[in-house]
DNA sequence: ATAGGGTTAG
């Protein structure tokens, strides 16, 4: 690694005054294309680079705010927030004024911290130096505010701001919707003086991710309507929200659309439409977009292999992990989840106990909760109930009550009504208004033939008005989505419907009739 | 020269 030399003209870095850190090392981009890779190596000639260039930064003899600002950018950008910030504190002791842009920067890293009383103290400092009114450090305090939560501060600073602009009034929206104030939202969506696609795709994202779909769906086409071409960020937003409404008609022309904007997908778009297609039941979709990505990450191949484990398909996930492997690829934790919901599905028992095996010694930092709870449920349908109870006392940490729930549910399967009426309390004693365990415990008893002891537990539910939420299905016909309870009979061709259904089961008994005399 | 809002898998 070169020294970084003596006097201004002459630092093999670059000439000062001017960013040190965009200046060209060698094999090396200012802005790290990888932000997650794990590749160490990298990561060491990075730090290296940047070492050198701290040094040359703090060698040098007139150090001035645009300087300052590019160093604090560049450390940032890195992900090294602790070194921006004491970067920022350094500059301040030093008595050189930070701009809107040095403001600008360290607010990134304060979010990145989840640091709110920083955040609270560089607003201090910024109205201390008559900045509040800037529209950079307007936008950028905003953006803080409402990524912590502060909505009342965020929407304060707004008001404070002279001129806001665009980016001030995306960041408040999609703070606003994050904590699920729609209302609100929409209200300044529709008051904000100037909207670009950013604008519209904090609308449509921020409607997905609090689950209003069809609002979500709505913006996009009066978006398309006015004439804003939607980019490639906006095509993940929307196709989120038809996959939620599981309206696989409207996700076609949603994929069509985005052929017609962007000529091609790209990763993100293809992921959304892996998920999209499986989600919706269209696993031949799925895997024919799968194909035709030129480029694949984890996330494509845990949309993949999502897809096949919420389909029933265990084998062909497992294939696909396989083949993810092949490539070189690591698993996550979505991966192993879904390998183990494909597995629990298709009664892969072995195999999704090896596979959680292996990354207990592989990778035991991925493994949350949510992977022994699914470890449980797939030995208890699997009848396994010794193993899931020692499995249960090995926990390292402490059961909540889905794994309760998940060892209930296999002896609901194999009539177990001994342990089923133990874990029953267990549930009960951890929270008496969850209406699961007893729906549990009564298919049991019915399964099992102790019709009082149903009665019993019906009549329970019913006193102590608990909600059941129902499980239900659901088929796309002409761009109207039907949804089906048990035992439903208010859609309007209910008659023809069951009808049709007794002839399908009656020739299917048929079918096996015939089957088992040959 | 320096800065900023929106995105995919469960």
């Amino acid at each position: 690694m070169p020294e970084p030399q003596e006097g201004p003209r002459r630092t093999v870095l670059g000439a000062p005054g001017r960013s040190l850190f965009q200046v060209g090392v060698p094999g090396l981009r200012p802005r790290c294309p990888w932000p997650n890779s794990s590749s160490g190596g990298v990561r060491c000639l990075m730090r290296a680079a940047l070492a050198v260039a701290r040094n040359a930064f703090d060698g040098m003899p007139h150090r001035d705010v645009v300087s300052a600002t590019a160093a604090i950018g560049a450390l940032t950008r890195q992900g090294w927030h602790r070194d921006a910030v004491a970067q920022f504190s350094q500059v301040l002791s030093d008595g050189v004024a930070p701009n809107e842009f040095t403001f600008g920067t360290v607010l990134r890293s304060a979010t990145a911290l989840r640091a709110p009383r920083l955040g609270v103290q560089l607003h201090a400092c910024a109205a201390k130096l008559g900045l509040c009114s800037n529209v950079f450090v307007g936008s950028a305090l905003i953006d803080h505010y409402a990524k912590m939560g502060a909505l009342r501060d965020a929407q304060g600073v707004l008001e404070d701001t002279r001129e806001p602009n665009v980016v001030s009034y995306t960041a408040l929206i999609a703070g606003l919707l994050k904590n699920g104030m729609f209302d609100e939202a929409n209200r300044l969506f529709r008051r904000m003086p100037e909207r670009n696609v950013v604008s519209w795709n904090a609308m449509i994202g921020g409607c997905s991710q609090a689950g209003l779909s069809e609002e979500a769906v709505n913006l996009f086409l009066e978006m398309c309507r006015e004439g804003v071409p939607p980019n490639e960020s906006t095509f993940p937003c929307v196709l989120t929200s038809v996959a939620n409404a599981g309206a696989l008609g409207a996700g076609r022309s949603v994929h069509a659309s985005a052929i017609k904007f962007l000529g091609k997908v790209n990763v993100y778009v293809g992921n959304s439409l892996v998920s999209f297609y499986a989600r919706c039941g269209s696993l031949e979709d799925s895997v024919l977009v799968f194909k035709m990505m030129n480029l694949k990450n984890v996330i494509s191949w845990n949309a993949l292999i999502c897809g096949y484990a919420q389909n029933g398909k265990g084998e062909e996930a497992l294939d696909a992990y396989k083949a993810m492997r092949a490539t070189g690829l690591k698993p996550n934790n979505v991966t192993l989840l879904g390998l183990l919901f494909g597995c629990n599905h298709a009664g892969l028992v072995d195999e999704g106990y090896a596979l959680f095996k292996t990354a207990e010694m592989e990778q035991p930092g991925i493994l949350k909760p949510e992977h022994y709870a699914c470890v449980v449920d797939l030995l208890s349908r699997a009848k396994r109930f010794d193993d899931a109870k020692r499995f249960l006392e090995e926990l390292p940490f402490e059961p909540g009550i889905g794994f309760w729930k998940a060892l209930i549910g296999g002896c609901q399967i194999h009539w177990n009504r001994e342990l089923a009426e133990s874990v029953a309390k267990r549930i009960h004693a951890l929270d008496p208004k969850d209406t699961s365990s007893y729906i549990l415990l009564s298919n049991v008893y019915s399964a099992a033939g102790s019709w009082q002891s149903v009665s019993v537990i019906r009549r329970e539910i019913k006193e102590k008005g608990l909600k059941r939420i129902t499980g239900c299905s659901w088929i796309e016909v002409h761009d109207k989505v039907h949804v089906f309870f048990n035992g439903d009979c208010r859609h309007h061709q209910s008659a023809e419907i069951y009808s049709m259904l007794e002839t399908c089961l009656y020739t299917k008994e048929h079918d096996e009739h015939e089957y088992s005399i040959v």
